[in-house]
DNA sequence: TAAATTCGCTTGCGTTTTGCAAGTGCAAAT
DNA sequence: ATTTGCACTTGCAAAACGCAAGCGAATTTA
């Protein structure tokens, strides 16, 4: 399934090779806002992701250590989806693709009062943020 | 073809639905290295994008406003693509994938000096290739 | 305690996208 | 006048996607 082949060494297609599809960054971005998901959680989000790609993507992620599984606390049935450090990493990126986003999109009201505190002070916010998914 | 279907009001999900797939940032790094890129200037880069995909990804970025095609200066068969704008903005995105995969993959040495010169000065760094580009 | 429901997936299958190779049409060089 | 270069287009097989249904284990309900 879920492998990956390296098309070069440059780091931008070694990025792109593990989460560059439509799908894997709305994961990140979900578990950045939540913290923790189940696969539950993750079919909720307003982008109606497949059953069946969800199952591929929270692999490769795991695969390439950006997520991991953990038990739920209060039932065996439920699995818990975090961000590894590698995943937490990608903050800074996930808000430059919000800054870029914000200058050409409309942006909802609730992304709008985020964004305003990551202008204030973008270096303080992630490193709150940082420390809040850990 | 490639026109543009948004899933959410969401800007992350906006974003990807316009370069979140595997060889579009890649057309966009081209043209952060080169300034100005030919149709076969894409093509001869080492991830070896196919030809039809090519097409079609320059056209999604162009229909988006993302890069623009202008007329070689010296030839009527060629074509110069560049970044608009929209395009350029991209860049401090651009410099957290590098800097995520610096931290996580081996960087090969060119792309070692660009990024002390980053993070010597992050900012300065993005003022001075925001001119460079335009 | 038996039956129904929840949860995290897997499977099947039709549709879309990708990747590879070959081809086309216009421009420029020979 | 003919060949070469350039920017694509076309055809087709293979892979990935998207939808719906199914499945086994865990939990809740009757």
């Amino acid at each position: 399934m879920g492998n990956l082949k390296k098309r070069s060494e440059c780091p931008i297609s070694s990025s792109l090779d593990i989460w560059g599809d439509k799908w894997s960054l709305l994961i990140v971005r979900d578990l950045m806002i939540s913290k923790q998901c189940t696969y539950g959680d993750f079919l909720k989000s307003e982008e109606k992701i497949a059953t069946n790609i969800l199952a591929s993507r929270l692999q490769m992620l795991e695969e390439n250590d950006v997520i991991t599984k953990q038990e739920h606390p209060e039932s065996k049935a439920k699995v818990l989806y975090k961000l590894t450090q590698k995943g937490i990493d990608l903050l800074p990126l996930m808000i430059e693709i919000n800054l870029w986003a914000d200058k050409y999109f409309t942006m909802p009201p609730e992304r709008r009062v985020m964004l305003e505190e990551v202008k204030k002070d973008k270096d303080a916010f992630i490193a709150s943020k940082r420390i809040e998914l850990l």
